[in-house]
DNA sequence: CTCAGTTAATAAAACGTTTTAGTTAAACCT
DNA sequence: AGGTTTAACTAAAACGTTTTATTAACTGAG
């Protein structure tokens, strides 16, 4: 069976195509279309079960009801969340979610963003890396909405949301201190991106501020990309040739092969070493002892940027882009 | 700036569109195209950046390269690791996975559907929920290759990839028996779809077989879009009010709110206590003590499936269909 | 020298919409 | 009665491709 077009329902209704067209779109009472038609019309669609072909439409009105969502990796729990609550925040409004992982190549986000230009998707969520400031802006020329979010690019005058890392960590760290920890490890990862320095930076001022010394041996950097069992390998080594007595993990994958590491250590979490973890996990609470993480509180992070892309979708001009910096929370379990 | 057409390019080359486009589809040879003009027309486009629009070959050609992926909740991690492998997988062979969580909802999985048919796109993974039947048929009258996972429809005549959950959950029950547990419980869930029910059916008949009884006391049926609160609420009364000595969770998610249960219980998993889980999850190895589970080989599902889609991409003619049983590993964790 | 075949290219239709710019007939003025 | 509005509807262009059918020029065989 052929699908129907707006031409089937046309003949059937015996009324022309653009009749049908402004019926479909709403616009038949401002078009002055008799009621009669109208019902008439309105019924064939029903019974018939047509459906518009949105790539025709697409390929005519250059938008889509689209929105395109680019994270790091779906498989993070993190980004699965966050990408569940915005798919559900946009589908109430019309709007469909389609989403991909860029595993932080610029390559892959390159393609990825050229896909959904192709695609005509009508605006952009995207958890950025450096090095695709470009192909940002060239969609911000095009006046397609974007929002970035989890991670900021500098450079690019665009709205983005995220947490407050820098004041986080920095926290995390102070509870660690007067808790009288003397030696506070970081483990983190090395992909450049500002959320990730930002944790950085406020591990690094927390212990200067409190007059501890900043000891660069006590910083893993772990790539990005590496097998899980090297990494465990390499905070197993960490932990066991430096005095430590407390351990800021910089994302929640870091803070679980963290974990592994403690257990094939059989070190146990108490009174004289601390954990503290980064973006909750269902892992955290259940541990024993639990662990106490900082929290990004998803809800108000989807919530912020669906508001701001739909208010921009809306809007006729060009909205004044803000930047919505979310407290995380330290959450501290026992 | 305007974005190019294929009209730009040939326009500058000074050739007809007709050209341009036997060139970009490589059918330049066979259509006895020059090479020079070939070598031209390639310059320009590579220099000019230009990318045909893929709405509008869409629109003519009536096919996408993108792949439809349906699943219950991108944001479990069942889900969202065979994503991410099918994503991975699809985009080697030049083809882009759109993906979508239906909830458990019918009226959203038809939505779905019909969202993904509308554009075109090219062949679907679904993992089923009973209702969509028809709607599954439609698609498959429509020639479109149709992958079921996770989940089989008994009425439904097209590929199926899943593991072979009877027989998992059968032997989880028997490695209980062995280890002499009297009274096992099951966790499971509402959902009626087979693989649920197959876990169930394993669990009845290997107590059957083993010359234990069945109590229907002993099985609790959780509502699927249940608050997790209540889960565990429910999870605790079961404990308190029969005499159990294992526990087995039909899913990973109600493992972890069994495990969170017991802790609020202050319940030890030990030699006269035993757990396993469904579909591994970082929290299971971490938990002390490990908790044992019933593993599905996500490398080796996403690889079927993605196998039997592209063999049904490429052949002109319908392929027989296949009914490939993964068997589900038990791991045992001490 | 002519006809058939080949080579190299193109014009135009088609995909299914939306939207601009009409057209026609009736209703409304003065 | 003649002109102007309005109500109700529509023809056709446009979006950017692919593909079918066609043309035009050349080649070589008889």
């Amino acid at each position: 069976m052929k699908t129907l077009s707006i031409k089937d329902i046309a003949l059937k209704a015996n009324v022309s195509i653009t009749t049908v067209s402004f019926i479909i779109n709403g616009k038949a009472k401002e078009k002055a279309i008799s009621d009669a038609v109208i019902k008439k019309v309105q019924k064939i669609i029903k019974e018939s079960g047509y459906k518009p072909n949105q790539l025709a439409r697409s390929l005519r009105t250059g938008n889509s009801n689209i929105i395109g969502l680019i994270v790091e990796d779906i498989s993070n729990s993190f980004f699965s969340s966050i990408a569940r609550l915005i798919e559900d925040k946009a589908y109430k409004k019309g709007y469909k979610i389609i989403y991909s992982s860029t595993e932080n190549k610029i390559e892959k986000t390159k393609e990825l963003i050229s896909l959904f230009k192709n695609r005509k998707v009508d605006a952009y969520i995207i958890s950025p890396i450096k090095g695709i400031e470009e192909d940002i802006q060239d969609l911000l020329n095009d006046n397609k909405p974007v929002i970035l979010f989890d991670r900021n690019l500098p450079n690019i005058n665009t709205s983005y949301v995220g947490a407050n890392h820098f004041s986080a960590s920095y926290q995390a760290v102070e509870s660690f201190i007067k808790d009288g920890k003397q030696n506070i490890a970081l483990v983190t990862t090395d992909i450049d991106v500002q959320q990730i320095v930002e944790r950085f930076e406020g591990y690094k001022k927390s212990i200067i501020d409190h007059g501890l010394p900043y000891q660069d041996g006590l910083v893993l950097n772990i790539p990005f990309s590496q097998e899980e069992a090297t990494t465990i390998k390499q905070i197993k080594e960490l932990l066991q040739n430096r005095t430590i007595d407390a351990v800021l993990f910089a994302t929640n994958y870091l803070a679980i092969s963290g974990l592994k590491a403690l257990k094939e250590l059989e070190k146990k979490i108490n009174e004289s070493f601390s954990v503290i973890g980064y973006d909750d996990h269902e892992a955290f609470e259940l541990h024993s002892p639990s662990i106490s993480t900082i929290q990004q509180p998803l809800e108000e992070i989807a919530e912020a940027i669906i508001q701001l892309i739909l208010a921009q979708l809306a809007a006729k001009t060009k909205l004044p882009e803000q930047q919505v910096v979310i407290p995380a929370k330290l959450i501290i379990r026992n």
